[in-house]
DNA sequence: CCTCCCGCTGAGAGCGCTCCCCGATCACCG
DNA sequence: CGGTGATCGGGGAGCGCTCTCAGCGGGAGG
């Protein structure tokens, strides 16, 4: 009755432009089929009464949302710490406000929450859902693809090779093992034959497409020059030395990411090693901080992660119009980056080769 | 009324269970006041068919909504980059969680997307807001203290001295002026004498406090000896080279943040003096990946991000539960951080020199 | 000039849930 | 053993919105 305190419902405008909430709920939701001189009054009311469409209510009728939620499923905080996903982020959450969605952000601390997600998801609170899982032999992919929820990952599930169950996975990656492949086809450029690869942690598919990118060049790489690290630090320096230590004789290395780079640079430099003298050194990522920053400056091998975090949003929001309210249109298949009315499926994006001092 | 393809039901389950909708309600919502054999029958009932609350019925009828907008106002992708958001993400995203609560993310792209942001909060989408605004001149947190939203700050807003209007302006913050102090502290107790201070950007509220931190100590400090920097490894160079320029008997520095402390670091060697013997230096945050990898090791000030995450989100809660729906019950008045039973006011952590080998 | 049709507008029925309120129930006391 | 109070369960009324459908009016064709 008194629209006074509370925010003031399309009945209130109804009211105040003199119409009825039909043709406000048509105003507000595109004007489409309504005259101009009324669509003009509504407004005005709109405006005027500072009206904001109440979500819950729309939602409960419609079953949309306009929210995707966002799984980082990664437990190690050092991960989620480097400006990775914050670059995905950003992309996403550009892409999402240009369609007017929410981004719902879901992290998890270990499996014990997975649950708590699937629920989540099942729940039906989101429209979509975008997923970090980088492992292997995580469950989570599985459970949220058993959610029954429009899905997109970001990289290639550790099981993807197009089909889980009958719901075709779609995801965005980088193309992680040709981008290897320019990395090592680059030092091998240089001349250098005794080529070390630092690799990421293998339950990662992109540490294992690096690796395979790798050994794509190398193709009769002396094993003991492939040394598990971890992505981080620590990892790139004990690495770095077992290298040096198998096979003082080597001439570059070839990090799956650019902080081990930076662990092996500083390895190389406490052994008296000349970079890139006498090692050149290539990374992975391009992450600027760490790339520009290093000593010397990273060659390395860049991924638009931003881009990918973008893609990841579009493929999704565009799945969800193709299924949108109204009756399915299955089967048109485009294959531009994302597809084109299609049903989306994955995409993998390039990477180029960023030449500086290391090598 | 066939439940069967689409989502069961609160009516469902009380079907199921042989009882009224209210029953169910009144056990999916804690239980209270049913009696135990029913409330066995519901639990049952709902696991069985796989229940799960319509969350946009339910806020529609009680105006909440469970979950808390994070908006991160940062329009440098650099800075957004850093690990800090992401700590204090995971932070808040505990706190949320252990609530019951959903993350909703705001990032803002430059500020023509204030209006929108505060569209958002303002239509009641939300229970409140965690907001990240660093720079001084910066419209939006008051914008946001406008669209009647609770909100709790992250850092000290630049016009917060206490009040806006007649709302109190509830922050958390690190102790940034208390930790400068001690780093410098630290610096003079080495027998430092020619200290240098390279600040963060001065629009800041924490560049600002680290400086005023240091003039604390340095009472009167040359004002040569004070360089602005932005938080970035870059300036942090041109800082450094500024520094040493204008007075090249320096003897220590006192960098604003361990990015920049990292350039400065650089610049050193590229100078030939030695750290910390000819130059000690100091850093602040604590930034592990940056800190702990330079060389030499930083001594720094460590502020604990994700906690502070963890108490906005949890100061942000408590003023919600006071101003519940129906009546008021301070129940639990406990007098730990973050304030007693009454309404929640600001709080700055302290924060902890760590000694490296810097200085 | 009348009729048919099309296009715009308004009335009404819920979406799934909470919560108020009243009637039913049960323990217990007189 | 009946009365009384306290407590529990059920019916019903919406929360604010969308969407279907009928009705109404005006323009064009007969």
């Amino acid at each position: 009755m008194t629209e006074t305190a509370s925010r003031p419902t399309l009945e209130a405008v109804a009211a105040r432009a003199g119409v009825s909430r039909a043709t406000v709920s048509r105003v507000v939701n595109g004007g489409e089929g309504v005259r101009e001189p009324l669509v003009e009054r509504v407004r005005r009311a709109v405006e005027e009464l500072g009206y904001v469409p109440n979500q819950a209510a729309r939602s409960l009728v419609t079953r949309r949302h306009d929210a995707v939620a966002v799984v980082i499923a990664e437990p190690e905080t050092k991960v989620f710490a480097d400006p990775f996903f914050a670059l995905q982020l950003r992309g996403i959450s550009k892409e999402l406000t240009a369609h007017d969605s929410q981004l719902v952000l879901l992290l998890t601390e270990g499996r014990e929450d997975y649950a708590r997600v699937g629920r989540y998801l099942a729940g039906g609170h989101v429209d979509g859902a975008l997923v970090f899982s980088l492992h292997l032999e995580d469950p989570l992919p599985g459970l949220i693809q058993g959610a029954g929820v429009p899905t997109v990952f970001g990289g290639r599930p550790g099981w993807a090779d197009g089909t889980r169950g009958d719901t075709p996975t779609v995801y965005v990656d980088s193309d992680n093992r040709g981008g290897a492949r320019d990395a090592v086809r680059h030092l091998v450029g240089l001349g250098r034959t005794r080529i070390g690869h630092i690799t990421g942690p293998l339950d990662q598919t992109s540490a294992v497409d690096r690796l395979d990118g790798f050994r794509d060049v190398m193709v009769d790489a002396d094993p003991r020059l492939i040394v598990e690290g971890d992505f981080t630090p620590a990892g790139g320096e004990r690495a770095m030395r077992e290298l040096l230590d198998r096979c003082p004789e080597l001439d570059a290395v070839f990090a799956a990411n650019d902080v081990s780079a930076a662990g092996a640079l500083r390895v190389l430099r406490e052994r008296g090693r000349r970079v890139p003298e006498d090692v050149a050194v290539v990374g992975f990522d391009d992450m600027l901080p760490v790339a520009e920053q290093s000593d010397p400056s990273l060659t390395t091998v860049r991924q638009d992660i931003e881009e990918m975090g973008r893609l990841m949003a579009r493929l999704l929001l565009r799945g969800l119009e193709r299924r949108g309210p109204g009756g399915d249109r299955d089967r048109d298949r485009e294959h531009e980056r994302g597809g084109v009315g299609g049903a989306p499926s994955s995409v993998v994006l390039p990477t180029t080769l960023v030449r500086r001092a290391s090598a």
